[in-house]
DNA sequence: CCACTCCTGCGT
DNA sequence: ACGCAGGAGTGG
């Protein structure tokens, strides 16, 4: 459900209330996230001392404690990080929850399928681990020598465009929609090999990706059915995707029908006339 | 590259 | 009842 645009509305919507407070007593359902069940006791370290900042880098959002100990919350398909009054009623699927000292709110983390992750860690080279296995984000793409690397690093690759955009080793924080709308931006086929582009096209769909990231970031995110802010709230950019989700629809640019296809197992949405196979460029399949 | 896994929920 | 879902990992 998340994209780097939707977690980085949760950072921004839960930084303000959670900044310079403390956590207390933990509450954990003890169902497995991701397969793996953490002891609440792993939490305690969290309660130790405030909040000293709300930081993200693609999916991953982390929430740092002036002690150098932490989260770090992945959420996956269906993880939702909430902020409000405790004594409302615990939500279904609160896997944790973390009281706010000193007031009546806790924060809660809630995911249905459990495809996230909520991991505590102690020493804020644990996060730095976990930052080095990523790419770039999209919004710092702005910054003309982060685009040109990441721009001929696409074209030493041979996988389809679509596939790249989802690799969080080079892209981080795109995912299945963000990439599909950066691809329709560039008007380059998902099918196209990354070895196949001419520098300036490859410059196009970092551009496009940066691009695309920072309007559904502009709007308050995509909400399709789950994606909400801290506070519960849904987002805007679902009415402005241009092609994600609009199989058999117009295409914004030239009215033909809006094509779906599998592709690495998921769905890509584009434009067959306005997202053309280069003449000369390798495609896989299409 | 694909198939399959982890899960719940929703729309057809 | 079935297919599909914004993610990511594994194993072939």
């Amino acid at each position: 459900m998340p994209e780097a645009a939707e977690v980085e509305i949760v950072r921004r919507t839960i930084a303000p209330r959670i900044l310079r407070q403390r956590f207390e007593r933990p509450f954990t359902s003890g169902l497995p996230l991701r397969n793996r069940v953490i002891p609440k006791a792993a939490f305690t370290a969290c309660t130790k001392s405030p909040v000293a900042e709300v930081g993200r880098h693609g999916k991953l959002l982390w929430i740092g404690l002036e002690s150098g100990a932490g989260l770090m919350v992945h959420l996956g398909m269906t993880g939702r990080l909430l902020v409000g009054p405790r004594a409302e009623k615990r939500p279904l699927h609160t896997h944790l929850e973390l009281r706010l000292a000193g007031t009546d709110d806790a924060v809660r983390y809630v995911d249905p399928r459990r495809f996230g992750q909520v991991i505590p860690f102690s020493h804020p080279d644990a996060l730095t681990a976990a930052r080095a296995k990523l790419g770039p984000d999209p919004t710092e793409l702005d910054d003309a020598e982060v685009a040109a690397v990441l721009a001929r690093a696409l074209r030493r690759r041979k996988r389809a465009l679509k596939d790249l955009l989802l690799d969080q080793g080079l892209f981080a924080g795109v995912g299945n929609i963000y990439a599909c709308e950066a691809l329709f931006r560039a008007r380059l086929s998902p099918f196209r090999r990354g070895s196949g582009l001419s520098q300036a096209e490859a410059l196009a769909l970092v551009e496009a990706a940066h691009a695309a990231v920072a309007q559904g970031i502009a709007d308050g995110g995509t909400t399709l059915s789950d994606f909400v802010d801290a506070y519960g709230r849904k987002g805007g950019h679902q009415q402005s995707l241009l092609v994600f989700g609009r199989e058999g629809e117009a295409c914004p640019s030239c009215g033909t029908p809006i094509q779906r296809a599998p592709q690495g197992g998921r769905s890509t949405f584009y434009c067959h006339p306005c997202q053309r196979s280069a003449a000369r460029g390798k495609t896989l399949r299409r």
